[in-house]
DNA sequence: GTGAAAGCGCTAACAT
DNA sequence: ATGTTAGCGCTTTCAC
């Protein structure tokens, strides 16, 4: 016969009983140490492994984890960002040994998700939330299984969740404090759109710095996450503040279409304009010259909502409710 | 009570046996449509959902799907590109009502990888080696799932598996295609390290391309796929063939390096030489100027991928073992 | 067309 | 310390 052994295979093997070869196999310290190795031996000699599905109905645990993201494509504002959580967060479960589960959020259908996550899949979810979605937090709250979020509670009906996020206003300040310390003083900083929150605190933190060392934070020129659009509002800045010697730029790519206008201005950098950028993405190291930026901890946020989420799943959770994780300054040549 | 209600619940409630409503809500004809309804309606009061651990106790099957990618962090080469496979995969299986297991091949402890897909936790599995691990899919020969692979057979031991590749060469021959028909004849590549076989094979079908056309492919300029390794490799090819007019580099980082080479010999591009680039990366998008490139079909490969894997478990798999998919070029402004 | 009942493999309460 | 046994919830014969 071809078929997986199981428990009872293992016992008759070892001439004991089920009872004695689950309680062996479990490593329970009240089994006779001669037993045990008789039912290791039986059950390694069998390829025996336990099975899941059996285990989880007795347990009336699902013994997997999910982890949700939102569908956008790689093109999108948070593809590239929620990469590195999806990972952290997949080796953690997996190394609790339970199943980590990918679920995409894709906008339309959230009553699918939700079901999902409610119908016994999965014991816990890790939702992964760094800027979007602001509908499906208030739909999670639902969910009769603990959650942990990477990102930040966006509707008051979420605000008792658990979250994990990075210090954005702490990540302004560190690109303050990185301007300030090569001595740059005529300050300026590029936004992105109004509505995106994080970016507001990090442009927040900026300020903050900037007054607590008794320096202008300077004009505030804002525009999209892109390429050109950081291009259009160098040039604007540099008709608002033509002797600017320090930009912030809350996205890397804003910085880099930065760089561009000034080159075309003639104006060298660092030398005559240092910039520091945010997210340390790949463009921060191909632009020319590379970008020093301001790094978000994404692997950091993964790993610990995924423990939060299986601690909050063992009932073992504490600290605060929000934990809150300081980002890192990279230092390439554009400082 | 708050227990979840089990499908006694909703027989009681609909007055009829387990039996029949377990029929009922499997959809299957030979139950009396007014019993039905009754079982229906009674399942929708109770909230109720089939317990997945039971179905899969009794069924024998996990109802779910691994994917397996490599561990290697968003820095590494495949990074930026499994991205796309993996969210394809994972919307096909959820939709196919299984749930998408993410499993990272941490190079390490292979082994245990192999014991968990060998274990039950999945029926099939989807396993992403676009570039890497060598060792991995000799490994997964022994998996007593089926496997439907992203990329390429790199061992002979693997030979028979199915697999879903991009067409490497065809997307050399498309390079060629886009710098012939914008009048260019005297070509040259920037090619990658010497071991990565996808590289080579996209410089053949290159090649190949040219010879057809009767124009020589010119010379081959070897180098790492990194930025400065690439502004290297053009500095040498325009010492070795100043008259250049056409580029193809096997990676849009090294086609981004050789930009500034480029520039800095004061070459307009694409005036004086074209290039076109590999992958269609963020940074072919944000080089200046923008690159041209080839871009494989990531998304497709996981989808195909994901269904082969679906369609292995069904016994319905159909087709060549093997399935190419073609690469479509992205014209930007450096051709 | 419907119901009764066995059993998937494991775990834990209970008995010894 | 070990064995016996019930039962997790579902699916699927088998009998009517």
């Amino acid at each position: 016969m071809s078929r997986r052994p199981t428990l009872v295979d293992v016992a008759r093997l070892a001439g004991v009983s089920r009872a004695t070869a689950a309680r062996a196999i479990a490593g329970q310290p009240t089994v006779d140490p001669a037993l045990a190795a008789r039912v290791e031996e039986a059950a390694r000699e069998l390829g025996y492994t336990t099975n899941p599905a059996a285990r989880a109905l007795r347990r009336g645990r699902a013994g997997a984890v999910a982890i949700v993201v939102p569908a956008s494509d790689a093109q999108g504002q948070s593809g590239p960002f929620t990469a590195a959580p999806i990972r952290a967060a997949t080796r953690v479960i997996f190394d609790a040994g339970q199943q980590p589960v990918l679920l995409l959020d894709e906008g339309r259908d959230t009553d699918r998700l939700v079901r999902h996550l409610s119908a016994g899949h999965v014991d816990a979810a890790v939702v992964i939330l760094l800027y979007e979605s602001v509908e499906l937090d208030q739909v999670l709250a639902d969910v009769p299984i603990p959650v942990a979020h990477v990102g930040r509670p966006s509707s008051e009906r979420s605000a008792d969740g658990w979250f994990v996020e990075a210090d954005q206003a702490g990540g302004g300040r560190q690109a303050a404090e990185t301007l300030l310390d090569a001595g740059r003083h005529r300050l300026a900083t590029l936004a992105g759109p109004d509505h995106f929150g994080p970016g507001r605190e990090r442009l927040q933190g900026f300020a903050d710095r900037c007054r607590e060392a008794g320096v202008d934070p300077g004009p505030r020129v804002p525009g999209e996450y892109e390429l050109e659009a950081g291009t259009r509002a160098a040039e604007e800045l540099l008709r608002q503040r033509p002797d600017v010697d320090g930009i912030f730029a809350t996205s890397d790519l804003v910085a880099a279409g930065a760089l561009r206008a000034l080159a075309a201005a003639g104006r060298r950098v660092p030398d005559d304009v240092a910039i520091v950028g945010f997210d340390d993405t790949v463009v921060a190291a191909t632009s020319d010259p590379p970008l020093t930026s301001v790094r978000q901890p994404f692997d950091e946020l993964g790993t610990r909502a995924a423990r939060l989420a299986l601690a909050l799943l063992a009932g073992t959770a504490e600290g605060p409710r929000r934990q809150v994780v300081p980002t890192t300054v990279t230092v390439r040549e554009s400082t």
